[in-house]
DNA sequence: TTTTGAGTTAAACGTATGTTTCAAACAGTT
DNA sequence: AACTGTTTGAAACATACGTTTAACTCAAAA
């Protein structure tokens, strides 16, 4: 066996391009080049670029969903019959993914990115992998939130949802130039977490507005 | 000269086709026979087909940059010295975009698919063609947002105006998409004006959050 | 009438893509 | 050491792309 194993290798370049350049726009002999693998190992490994691109997602999302998961399983062990409020929610969520991406601070923005391409990406098979892929997490988190905001008729509620994801998504996949442009109008340094910090309270605010 | 300019049917096609698949996803030839004009046209008439997508996004940017500017000085002129709040800046923006986007409900897409790609896309032509082309109605209307959140720190002020951005390009760039899942989930539809009804007070409680 | 020049057309060009092929190299088992 | 299934390697394949070429159309100017 190699160094590192032929198949992550080529999942950790695929990450990084498909996050730069997007998936169009990445070709698979970049992405062997940089992963130092030969051409073929593409589709020996994995059969096809689609099913890369959806491995991609899934070796950030496997983890991620477990995580979410078993923490929101102890919780509710622990705390039976309690309702989350939605800055709870947040918190539960952004810590998975601060436990997913630790070690590689790109990780977040890298994901982010391809949750927003896969969104865009037309008659996506990306998203239609998603949905059925992960349906029971989505539904899960989707019930925290209804509970926490018992007034909101459902239909505005599903636009809320995804406004706090656009908001998250858009910021922090784009959060290398946000920071650097803050950095020069402002003379300031932001950390990833203090970005968080501010984009939480913003969430909940919008998702509780009137 | 034909029944229809032939610019105008490259552009018209494109501007359909760009918002459905994507810019990488569309080819030239899917334009040029949706356009019903040969495939050389769009290299003749506009160069290249990157130059064919900044054509697209001109012909939505100039009335809306021309539209907003002229609202705003309107009602500066009527009411000088006003203070404009978070609600009346978004519904100045957004009334601009209904009346450039009305009887094409392709265009709001559209553009803000260019305005997602502007921001990820590390060194394109679109982020600096929109830097340029956006630049002095972008400073007016932060302007605005300044002056009707004086409390705000100038950086979380910042985060918060690219939270809204990004709920806003998200959102309404994949709202063909959404709006799908809306009439599957809930068997409801979803007009456009409808989503915007339900964007603006997100955004405007998330701006003043606390 | 002839000339001009912008507009259109069909065809071709060069390149890049995802995928396939098949022989060579490898690792593990007997 | 020989066999076996798995992984790699270099090359080729078929196709799709953006772009360019050169012949052609045709209305208006000279």
């Amino acid at each position: 066996m190699a160094q590192v194993d032929t198949v992550t290798r080529i999942l950790d370049a695929a990450e990084e391009l498909f996050a730069e350049h997007g998936f169009a726009e990445t070709s698979l002999r970049t992405i062997t080049t940089r992963a130092d693998v030969n051409l073929a190992a593409v589709n020996y490994h994995f059969g096809s670029k689609k099913a890369l691109i959806q491995a991609v997602f899934s070796r950030f999302l496997g983890p991620f969903y477990k995580l979410v998961e078993s923490s929101l399983d102890s919780h509710e062990k622990m705390h039976p019959d309690s309702i989350l409020s939605i800055e709870d929610i947040l918190r539960f969520v952004a810590r998975a993914m601060a436990n997913v991406t630790q070690g590689d601070r790109n990780r977040l923005a890298i994901f982010m990115r391809l949750l927003g391409l896969a969104y865009n990406q037309g008659q996506g098979h990306l998203r239609k992998f998603l949905q059925t892929e992960y349906r029971s997490l989505f539904r899960r988190v989707m019930a925290l939130i209804t509970k926490a905001t018992p007034d909101l008729q459902p239909v505005e509620r599903f636009w809320r949802f995804h406004f706090m994801l656009g908001a998250a998504a858009f910021t922090l996949s784009s959060m290398e130039n946000l920071r650097a442009i803050v950095e020069h109008d402002f003379d300031t340094k932001c950390t990833e977490e203090e970005v968080v910090g501010y984009l939480l309270p913003f969430l909940a605010a919008g998702i509780r507005a009137k």
